[in-house]
DNA sequence: GCCGTTTTCGGCCCGACTGTTTTCAGTCG
């Protein structure tokens, strides 16, 4: 069993085990185990289990180590066929209700003998689920709402589209009067490739009217919650907003809160328990200020009259605590400089060491957009682009990029128009004439996205892409090859002379298309021993390779390249997308190509093809 | 189920909002 399929299996017992109120630590730690496992290599999660080693990784422990070797040595595990059998299948797809969680759904099937949507949907209209005790009208509504959108309200969004809505909206919170500070937050700010809501962080000194403003706003559908401090909306789409509001004191701790991960919060949190102090989005306080009886909650009957003293929250001990008492942070650097760390950008926030790289102080210094210096892999209207060669130049003149690498389609892909010999060498004339014109500053490169054909053998023979200045081979047909015969094809492309890059690494449309099977660790140290880049493809709806293989990739010397896959002139922005992966992936400047100098890059490509 | 720069047992991040209740449980992030 691969090891995304052991994950998948952990996260499954985590999800059952809850259904049927398991202790919640409990469901937590195998919900964790499955991200502790996403994050190993599935070379190195062999290793572990050959060397019987996989109890010194953080997070696994006895149990799971033997649940993990067993999955990955037969493909089963008694323990979670036996947990399958005693749940019911339709539980599970329960849980998409919003407002529905494990503790509700067994009640539901305890005491209604409810076992799937169908018959959930069916009991809500006949008001039974309204009568249950700790039910009412009003949860019975919104299940009815939740089964009738589940699909859109489950929907994630690629992160270039949801960004375009959050925008506006962070301008429009920044120009309402009182309000001080306003910031996305969430996923969006950690540059994830897709989200599932948007967050907002405002300091504001009047509250209601920012409320007022945010849960009117055009193609607002439903209030979903509307308090003192915070407010939930969802649009027409079935995307929902979050918005926080703060005083400007606490808008750093809420920020920082929203911008998350939970693994990286949980880790802030510990960290500051370890050093006496508690943080929340509220603040950050000695820990000493909880309350002596251990917790805001007295289930026991004998709560003693006079045990006002001590705050049990850190809202409360910060509500408590005299101005010139608490510990002021203006800014995020503040914040983690408190807990004894160098600031860490929002994108590497996953809690995947982080903060231990943090505390040493050996941070990547990330690329940054403006680092970028041109752009290679891109389309024109000679294969399937929407623009021109002139054109797409003068967009790229417009950015103030020193080169743009042009790569249309090869004859195979005829979906595509792709260019035969006669037409591509036509190209490459014609953008020599044009470089030798001076009309534009930036310099075009030529080259080709050269389709690797099915066998692992490229569209254009080694005399034709020896002749361009860059050479993009890419996969672009028979997807479904088994993981082998696609790893293998892919590694005789990269082998062959004159390859430059290897584009779109596993053929994924986020939202859209899996990916093909490709054995993603052979291919990276193929790449790395024939000198070969991999792309990072900036499109929006691609980020190919996924910024999850690249910290380990760079460190073991893989050179990247982040290009727009533009097929017509706004495509070229999507660079950004690219800069947000890179990142993400712990990239610095010197890993990627297209921030070098034009100079630079002609030498390389000169070498290359040498 | 996991874990230990106080711990091998007893904790485990923290808080807001809703709905159904009259003091709080459940859900969500």
């Amino acid at each position: 069993m691969t090891k995304n399929e052991i994950a998948d299996a952990l996260a499954e017992i985590g999800t059952l085990l809850e259904l049927k109120g398991e202790n919640p630590f409990k469901v937590r730690a195998y919900q964790a185990g499955a991200r502790v496992l996403e994050a190993i290599e599935e070379a190195e999660l062999a290793r572990l289990i050959a060397a019987d080693e996989l109890e010194s990784v953080k997070g696994i422990g006895e149990a799971r180590a033997q649940k993990i070797g067993e999955l990955h040595a037969t493909g089963q595990l008694g323990f979670l066929e036996t947990l399958r059998a005693s749940v019911a299948p339709g539980l599970v797809e329960m849980l998409d209700v919003p407002g529905l969680g494990p503790k509700k759904i067994r009640a539901l099937h305890d005491k209604l003998g409810l076992a799937d949507l169908a018959a959930l949907a069916s009991a809500c209209r006949d008001g039974r689920v309204a009568a249950l005790d700790g039910f009412g009208e009003k949860t019975q509504e919104k299940i009815l709402a939740g089964i009738a959108h589940r699909e859109a309200y489950g929907k994630r969004h690629l992160w270039w589209l949801a960004s375009e809505i959050a925008q506006p909206i962070v301008e429009g919170l920044r120009a309402l009067p009182g309000v001080i500070h306003a910031e996305a937050a969430g996923s969006l700010r950690r540059g994830m490739e897709t989200v599932g809501d948007l967050d907002f962080v405002v300091a504001a000194t009047d509250v209601t009217s920012v409320v007022a403003w945010f849960t009117t706003m055009p193609r607002v559908q439903e209030v979903t919650a509307q308090g003192e401090t915070k407010a939930s909306v969802r649009f027409e789409s079935g995307l929902q907003a979050d918005l926080r509001i703060v005083p400007e004191e606490q808008f750093v701790f809420a920020l920082h809160h929203f911008t998350g991960s939970k693994d990286h919060n949980v880790q802030m949190r510990q960290r500051a328990l370890a050093r006496g102090l508690r943080l929340s989005e509220w603040g950050l306080v000695a820990a000493d200020s909880r309350d002596p009886d251990g917790g805001g909650r007295m289930a026991d009957g004998g709560p003693e009259p006079a045990k006002a003293a001590k705050p049990a929250t850190v809202k409360a001990a910060v509500a408590q605590t005299a101005a010139e008492d608490r510990v002021v942070v203006r800014t995020e650097t503040e914040l983690f400089q408190k807990l004894g760390l160098h600031f860490i950008p929002p994108e590497l926030r996953e809690g995947q060491g982080e903060i231990e790289e943090a505390e040493k102080g050996e941070l990547p210094r990330l690329v940054v957009l403006g680092d970028l210096r041109g752009a290679f892999h891109n389309h024109t209207t000679a294969s399937d682009g929407r623009n021109t060669l002139v054109e797409m130049v003068a967009a790229a003149e417009a950015l103030g990029w020193e080169y743009l690498g042009i790569a249309d389609h090869s004859k195979a892909s005829v979906q595509a128009n792709g260019l035969t010999e006669e037409r591509l060498l036509a190209q490459v004339e014609e953008i020599r004439k044009l470089n030798a014109s001076q009309r534009f500053k930036t310099h075009v490169f030529t080259g080709t996205e050269c389709d690797i054909l099915a066998d692992g053998r490229l569209d254009f023979s080694s005399e034709i892409l020896g002749q361009l200045d860059c050479v993009v081979v890419s996969v672009h047909n028979a997807f479904s090859q088994d993981e082998a015969t696609m790893t293998a094809r892919i590694i005789r492309a990269i082998e062959q002379p004159h390859v430059t890059m290897l584009g779109h690494l596993t053929g994924r449309l986020l939202l859209r298309r899996e990916s093909y099977r490709v054995d993603a660790a052979k291919v990276i140290d193929a790449a790395i021993a024939h000198g070969v880049i991999i792309e990072l493809n900036a499109s929006p709806w691609r980020l190919d390779m996924d910024w999850r293989l690249w910290r380990k990739a760079a460190g073991k010397g893989l050179r990247c390249s982040i290009n727009p896959d533009a097929h017509e002139t706004a495509g070229l922005r999507h660079v950004a997308a690219g800069i947000n992966a890179a990142r993400k992936g712990w990239l610095v400047k010197e890993n990627i190509l297209n921030t070098q100098t034009k100079a630079q890059v002609a030498k390389y490509l000169a070498d290359r093809q040498a």
